[in-house]
DNA sequence: CCGCCGCCTTGATCCAGATCAAGGACACGG
DNA sequence: CCGTGTCCTTGATCTGGATCAAGGCGGCGG
């Protein structure tokens, strides 16, 4: 019964992995071959999937919920790289690394579920699929991108700037007249992170631009007033 | 005269080239497929190759000299990603990103000499050869990884550590007794750039080192007097 | 209903590193 | 031999953002 319950639950997953990107040129054999290889795994909030350094031998599809890459210094403090969400995998480039670890730490900020596949039958079955192969490549170099970004954003640009950057890219409904709201997923401390400041500073900032009258904050809702103009900051 | 001049310089170059890591798994007429369609180009120092935003139909491999690859702000500040040297690759994973852009601008910081590779052939010899797609897919992932580290030091290393860290990743020579020599192969104000901070810091940091014994320095080439000294603060 | 806890804001102060300013040390072309 | 430019160092000052400290405000278990 709980075993059915699995097996089930270990098809749904599968039926959302084969619609992802990455996988969409396999065929059914093919892929059959990796799904009877993946694992379904749930986190609680808090729980720590892997660790900076450890060995990696499975890359991770999310399902459900929502998991933080970090980096943590040996003094504590943790920088977050990114947040992911439903629908998008993880740790897919170690394979390709010379030392297989984990670059980054991966925590559940929330209840989870994944799905853990294993590199080896993925890269074997990758050799003589050379459109997957592609559509790898350009998810690894679209990852580059995004690190190039934020290398810019971290060297180039201040605490302000980062934080309309990131309003501007996390737009979640926009109006005809120049407006447009953000819809603030993941608690201030996590998004203060992710921009390399510290929430007293985030908080700060969001209260400066309110009071500049570009936004107006209720609750985890950001309303942007006129688009064009926090663009002249970003 | 001239043209058999250049055509063996061609051919000098392609040579170099074909011992590239990248280039390691093509057959002779592959790689002359390749190597046909590839330019030779001479940099004098300070010339830009490209700047961040221009289309890219082609990648880089370094001859001769040394190639600056920056983000610059719209202030005019730079930010040096990576110094390449002679028998390094660059631009290659630009053809597998959407928008076919640079992100970065390549600036020749020598006199240079270099082979330009045009992506379309490149490409389409990798879809049938998957033992160069798995050399390249090494290759980004090793890129992906260095700009992890890069934004690990930015935010939870402060300057002076990334200087020890610089300082250790750049070791020339080392003796048995626990000493060790980097060579300053570029100008402070580059290496300033790339690190992140202004020259004034460099200097001031590298004083510090000197002054707490760790280092000493003459010209361009800094001397550690105790390897694990300095590895207790990278 | 209260007391505690996590999350956020606000104010006061601090500090690493930037910026501004002033030479010093070479290398060069005339 | 003397400008003049480039690169680097050193000192004085400034400042963005961190850190320290003190509440405010739900939400939840008892």
């Amino acid at each position: 019964m709980l075993e059915s319950v699995l097996m089930s639950a270990h098809t749904d997953i599968c039926e959302a992995v084969r619609r992802h990107y990455l996988f969409a040129s396999f065929d059914e054999g093919d892929f059959d071959r990796i799904a009877s290889a993946a694992k379904v795994r749930s986190l609680t909030k808090g729980e720590v999937l892997f660790h900076r350094g450890d060995v990696a031998d499975s890359f991770y599809f999310l399902d459900r919920g929502l998991v933080e890459l970090s980096l943590i210094a040996s003094t504590g403090e943790k920088k977050t790289l990114e947040v992911v969400g439903p629908g998008r995998t993880f740790g897919e480039a170690i394979a390709f690394m010379r030392e297989h670890k984990f670059p980054v730490t991966a925590e559940a900020l929330q209840d989870s579920v994944l799905c853990q596949i294993p590199n080896q039958p993925y890269v074997e079955l990758l050799q003589s699929n050379s459109d997957a192969m592609m559509r790898l490549l350009a998810d690894i170099s679209r990852h580059l991108h995004a690190r190039v970004r934020e290398i810019e954003h971290l060297t180039i640009q201040n605490a302000r700037s980062r934080l309309i950057s990131y309003l501007l890219d996390h737009i979640s409904e926009t109006t005809d007249n120049d407006e447009a709201t953000v819809k603030l997923s993941m608690p201030r401390h996590v998004i203060a992170s992710r921009l390399s400041m510290q929430p007293e500073t985030l908080s700060r900032l969001l209260r400066n631009l309110t009071d500049e009258g570009l936004v107006s904050i209720e609750d985890r809702i950001v309303f942007i007033h006129r688009l064009s103009d926090l663009r002249l900051y970003d």
